[in-house]
DNA sequence: CTCTCCAGAGTAATCGTTTACCCAGATGAA
DNA sequence: TTCATCTGGGTAAACGATTACTCTGGAGAG
């Protein structure tokens, strides 16, 4: 089923074929209608493949998600796809599940398939920019969330300005000396909300950095009111870490809310629904992952571009007085 | 950069090309290591839209998921991408959002891209049916977790199986008056587990169906208390209406473990991470992901499979004595 | 020594669509 | 009336890789 057997079916050649069904040049009445009806007959249905070989673009971009079991990421993907989806725009997805290599190889996978762009949340902030740079040579790159590169796009959040908020919410409630707990500093989001912590806490080198996961969260919190016993707040570097937390003071016998706070990052479902739940700063997903549809499109020689935006802090019971 | 460009560096035909770099003829040593080191030369790599076109195979399934936002389908997206990458196959997602129009799109783009299976979860266990026995006329349909159609193959879970495991859980703990908390009933999964509930609880008349969301679970165990006072047990549908039961008994001043049980589907993190941890079926979904790939590779001709999985109950303290 | 067969390599057709290029006829200006 | 311009349509050449087919030289059988 081809543009030929539409063409001999409606009497006419293959390139008016093409030119009705793509809409890319006008063609007379009477040949628009008897293509269509012919096509309708047919069902015929055009061949993505054949066009994308003739058109050098195959309408599709590469999503390459650091680690899809992270809470966060199911709801940027979701996000992602809605906007993409919109544009008829396909999205070709594929994990890297925290490794570099295998990062490097969907990176090359994708490419192999020429997608028209490549999505990335980079594992590490250090050690997965080649693998930027060296795609960012071959289509446009759009990093997500995380940045390893500064020589290709960037959409995200503007952490500095999230933890100043999280840190002026802390205050007015009086509490004013609060510790970090960091995840895995290779992930650049957690590296940007240390350093911005460590710059404007009032107990700023208060950090504890360990790994991404549920017992971290707990191992920090006992070291946390170890080492320094007047700690007001424990700042979560994101939503796991805080759930860990708020679990083992409950275990330890605080009472939330209490003496100490516990704040996250995400605003997942996890702490929404958590009881009890949980503040955290939630990101702009859908504002997000339009910045990325329009940076995705743009031509491979607009600069580059970072595009930081807010985010806002959802105070539920866990800062509470 | 083409398999030209390498073909003149290497001194060589394309043809020779071609079958070093696919490996699918042999060919003399010489004209192999020239090819390859050619090829590395010039970093060239294969362009998988030719190849495509030529092979008339794209080496990429399309993925329609009937709803990211639901908890459970990003696991199980998870499952899929691992299995299918490691065949190296793509996954080229889709997000129906619960909508059967949503849903035929999507099918109808993925199958322009030429995919060379569709994997899917239905929206509704009747009016995706029809969507689903097009694309099955096309290529290769392979059902996910839900089912919609008898005529493209199907991989879940015996849910019947799991209704029974849970009931006689509940059973040795002495709990014989269950209440069913559905959610859609479109949903094949919910609608599986209510019959097998009507017919193997002691209760099986004692069913209430509303939607996918935690409020309905908090209604829903308002409503089971006031009609059935005996009620000793919720079973729910899914985690998010079991982790809406729980809030509402403990809103309602009931501890747990206690004298209302609770139970769910899917063993999300939600129900693991949360207090106290909610018991819930596992699903095997690396098995599931594992039959989903067979079927999807397998050839078109195959007669159409049921492949039922067993699910394990994950006896957590919401179903203690 | 001749004939058959085989391995290795090249030539060119092919996958399905788009579009550069060409042509015919019509329209409008001068 | 003549010529430039425009519109609508067809022909055929791409896009990049694979592979059916062909050719050549050498090995092995008789």
């Amino acid at each position: 089923m081809t543009v030929h057997d539409v063409a001999r079916l409606a009497g006419v050649s293959t390139a008016s074929v093409s030119r009705v069904l793509s809409g890319r040049r006008t063609v007379g009445a009477d040949v628009d209608v008897r293509v269509r009806s012919a096509a309708a007959e047919l069902g015929y249905q055009v061949n993505a493949v054949g066009r994308s070989l003739r058109r050098q673009s195959t309408e599709t971009v590469g999503l390459v998600i650091a680690d899809i079991t992270n809470l966060f990421f199911p709801s940027l993907t979701k996000a992602l796809e809605d906007a993409f989806a919109h544009q008829g725009l396909g999205l070709l997805l594929a994990d890297a599940a925290n490794d570099v290599a295998r990062e490097r190889d969907a990176v090359s996978r994708l490419l192999a398939r020429q997608v028209d762009a490549l999505l990335i949340t980079p594992v590490s902030r250090l050690q997965s920019r080649r693998t930027i740079d060296e795609a960012n040579q071959r289509t446009t790159v759009v990093q997500l969330d995380r940045r390893a590169s500064t020589k290709a796009h960037y959409v995200g959040m503007d952490n500095s300005q999230a933890v100043s908020d999280v840190l002026a919410h802390l205050a007015e409630l009086g509490r004013t000396s609060p510790v970090f707990i960091g995840s895995d500093p290779h992930i650049s989001t957690t590296w940007e909300r240390q350093r911005a912590f460590s710059r404007l806490a009032p107990t700023g080198d208060r950090v504890l950095t360990g790994d991404f996961s549920l017992d971290w969260g707990r191992t920090a919190t006992i070291e946390a009111l170890d080492r320094w016993p007047d700690t007001d707040a424990l700042f979560c570097a994101d939503d796991l870490i805080a759930v860990g937390a708020v679990e083992q003071l409950r275990a330890m016998g605080h009472r939330l809310p209490g003496p100490v706070a516990v704040v996250g990052f995400d605003h997942s479902r996890l702490v929404r629904l958590h009881t009890p739940p949980v503040s955290s700063v939630r990101q702009p997903l859908a504002e997000m992952a339009a910045a990325a549809v329009e940076l995705a499109v743009s031509t491979a020689n607009l600069a580059v571009q970072r595009r930081l935006f807010p985010g806002t802090l959802q105070a539920r019971p866990s800062t509470a007085p």
